[in-house]
RNA sequence: GCCCCCGUAGCCUAGCUGGUUAGGGCGUCAGCCUUGUAAGCUGAAGACCCCGGGUUCGAAUCCCGGCGGGGGCUCCA
């Protein structure tokens, strides 16, 4: 059977059958407003049958819309002859009897204008029927006639999302290069040759276009490493995340986290859905046409969260603010935060469907404390993608600054001072007029091993959102004003900064180096191996030392070969590995292996404990969350 | 969402011009080995060949649909 149209809203349902013929007989009045008819059975051949179930708010109207398709189809068909037959059951949502009765009357009278020999079996009775439908692929169709305020709020609602695409269509960019002396030449003008990056990110974003047939490398590597997977019992791009992974990622939350309270930030929690209808969001979602997952719950029906926005701005809309209070910093880790990605366009831990993003709001009194505080921010931002997730500006990410025209030729100083800070080229992409509620955005973009560029810190000046959420402080002189709004993550989505890392371990792999995660991150770092178990208890003993210290060790107490266990304490990406026999026991110096050194340094157990904690002493530290021995260990993945 | 490619034990994979019990490696389990810095030996278990339909005497293999993965387009608040 073909479907039409398929609706959940009020419509006409027709159930169309090409028949070699029908027999009907009426058997006893279903209602008392029945109408009149003979009781004995009735036969056409050679017809179009509609079984028509008339639904509350249809009209004549749609009488008219309906006849005028099925006549089109019957002249395909080559049938002139058609049964109009109530049939209520296609619907839970009927029409009253009276309402229904003079929407099939006029089905007839339509028909009849077209010319068609037109049959109506009577309305208000319980009927037998038999029929016999022709075989062909056209013979069965369902069609659903929407009624007119059903087809306007479609209508609409479609209407408003095109416009706010054809106006990002239409939205004009000019690509430049800013250079650290403030210089900015047009993006084709620039000499890419020492900044191969810069150039790749340029390329991404302007042509985007690129042919590659590979998994991108941090995939495989989530996976080997068992940080995280595929959840196929989900939606797409919803995560499971194995124990390794889920302290990778609790690490990283913490620290940036911890990060942004040092700013100055209020932690705050909001909730993850919010009502579509509510009157500021359903504006503030206007603007957006990309889809969100929608829930439904008793009459209401909610959207979960892209940002914490929703949240943080309804929270600032009822808070008494002070323009002593500003640059007022509220920040919320979201986790998660959904935006339902077309399917297409999900990879790995790139781009999710939901994902861990923390999102940090400052509200600014004007321009000159927005620009300040902008400032400030982009430091935060180096700080936690530098000594935080170890990646260099230049070699791993790049800079993208964003804004209007406008916005540019009165503050060229300003962002002359962004670029500077930077210490490279910047790619600039300069709109005519303003689309987006920002008049400057500018991201750190990760470049991957595909060439592939997203973005990891950002931040924004939003110049709408005060006013159209409320949000309001009090001046000097006791006047309500909306504040500007600065947007940023610190750190862009957790999951994505442990694809950069993992994309970056790969790089180094590919030019020769060991991969590896910061030693902070590195779920195991330390682990000791006992020769045999022999040196069981010594191991133990090195390690309980080691742990005590607030350092994450393991022992592996498996009954295989040293060199095998050599090897998988390896192609774990482990910092520090320790074999321990009786050398170590007779010698109280233990053979390190340095993964990042490449070597076996002699070390005394306590010189190896305060390198660790020295390299890791401003960030959090969680306990192993796996079982200390190896020989207890599950296997996730592989 | 659209177009293209892919889907075989937990993992990697052979077979895929249709034809006996779907082959191998890693891992798992059992046993042996008690080890000096990247893979010790032997054996066993483990496969609705992604799911559903179709073609056929016969389908992992061919066709259609779905689900999942990848790439491209598009998009990214």
């Amino acid at each position: 059977m073909e479907i039409q149209v398929i609706s959940e809203r009020e419509a006409m349902r027709v159930l169309q059958l090409h028949s070699d013929w029908i027999e009907y007989e009426p058997v006893k009045k279903e209602i008392a407003t029945a109408e009149k008819c003979e009781r004995k059975l009735h036969r056409f051949e050679e017809l179009l049958v509609l079984f028509v179930s008339v639904e509350k708010g249809d009209n004549e109207d749609l009488a008219e819309k309906l006849i005028n398709e099925v006549s089109d189809f019957m002249k395909k068909l080559k049938v002139n002859k058609m049964l109009i037959y109530p049939y209520a059951h296609l619907s839970n949502n009927l029409a009253k009897p009276t309402a229904a009765l003079k929407v099939l009357k006029a089905m007839e009278k339509y028909a009849k204008q077209k010319g068609i020999e037109v049959y109506r079996t009577p309305f208000g009775w319980c009927k037998k029927f038999s029929l016999s439908i022709k075989g062909h692929p056209l013979a069965e169709q369902l069609r659903v006639i929407e009624s007119k305020k059903t087809r306007d709020e479609k209508e609409k609602a479609e209407r408003k999302i095109s416009e706010a695409l054809k106006a990002e269509e239409k939205l004009e960019s000019f690509w430049y290069i800013i250079k650290p002396d403030g210089k900015m030449v047009p993006v084709e003008k620039f000499d890419f040759s020492k900044h191969k990056n810069m150039e790749k990110l340029a390329r991404y974003e302007i042509a985007k276009s690129r042919a590659v047939q590979q998994i991108p490398p941090h995939v495989k590597l989530m996976r080997k490493l068992e940080i995280a997977d595929y959840e196929p019992g989900s939606d797409p791009g919803n995560f499971r995340w194995y124990p390794k992974g889920a302290l990778i990622k609790s690490l990283l939350e913490q620290y940036v986290t911890a990060k942004t309270i040092e700013y100055g930030a209020m932690e705050v929690e909001t909730p993850v859905m919010y009502d579509f209808h509510h009157p500021t969001l359903t504006k503030y979602l206007d603007r957006f046409p990309a889809r969100q997952y929608v829930v439904r719950s008793e009459d209401k029906e909610l959207f979960l969260r892209f940002s914490a926005c929703f949240g943080q701005f309804l929270m600032a809309h009822d808070t008494q603010i002070s323009y002593r209070h500003l640059p007022l910093r509220i920040y919320e880790l979201t986790r998660y935060s959904f935006r339902r990605e077309k399917s297409g366009e999900l990879v790995g831990l790139r781009r999710l469907r939901a994902f861990t993003m923390p999102d940090c709001h400052a509200l600014c009194a004007n321009l000159e404390q927005a620009k300040e505080e902008m400032i400030r921010r982009f430091d935060l931002c180096v700080r936690i993608l530098e000594e935080g997730l170890g990646l260099t500006k230049g070699e791993d990410y790049e800079l993208a600054i964003r804004f209007t025209k406008d916005f540019y030729e009165k503050n060229r100083d300003f962002v002359n001072a962004l670029v500077k800070k930077m210490g490279k080229p910047a790619l600039v992409e300069m709109w005519e007029q303003r689309f987006f509620y920002f008049i400057l955005k500018w991201e750190f973009n990760f470049i991957d091993n595909l060439d592939k560029a997203s973005a990891l810190s950002t931040d924004q000046i939003d110049v709408e959102n005060g006013e159209r959420y409320g949000i309001t402080y009090v001046d000097e002189k006791a006047e309500k004003k909306y504040p500007l709004i600065l947007h940023c993550s610190p750190s862009g989505a957790i999951e994505r900064c442990i694809y950069a890392m993992l994309e970056k371990a790969y790089r180094q792999q590919k030019e020769g180096k060991s991969p590896m995660l910061p030693l902070w991150l590195s779920p195991t770092q330390v682990r000791v191996i006992p020769i045999s178990d022999n040196f069981l208890p010594y191991a133990e003993k090195i390690a309980s030392e080691i742990e005590k210290k607030d350092i994450r060790v393991d022992i592996d107490d498996r009954m295989l070969t040293m060199q095998k266990k050599v090897r998988e304490a390896e192609t774990e990406w482990i910092p520090y590995i320790i074999v321990v026999g009786k050398k170590e026991v007779e010698s109280k110096t233990l053979p390190v292996r340095d993964r990042e050194a490449g070597e076996i340094r002699k070390m005394k157990l306590a010189e190896l404990v305060e390198e660790i904690k020295k390299k890791t002493w401003d960030k959090p530290f969680k306990p192993l969350t796996l079982p200390k021995y190896l020989s207890q260990r599950p296997q996730f993945y592989g």
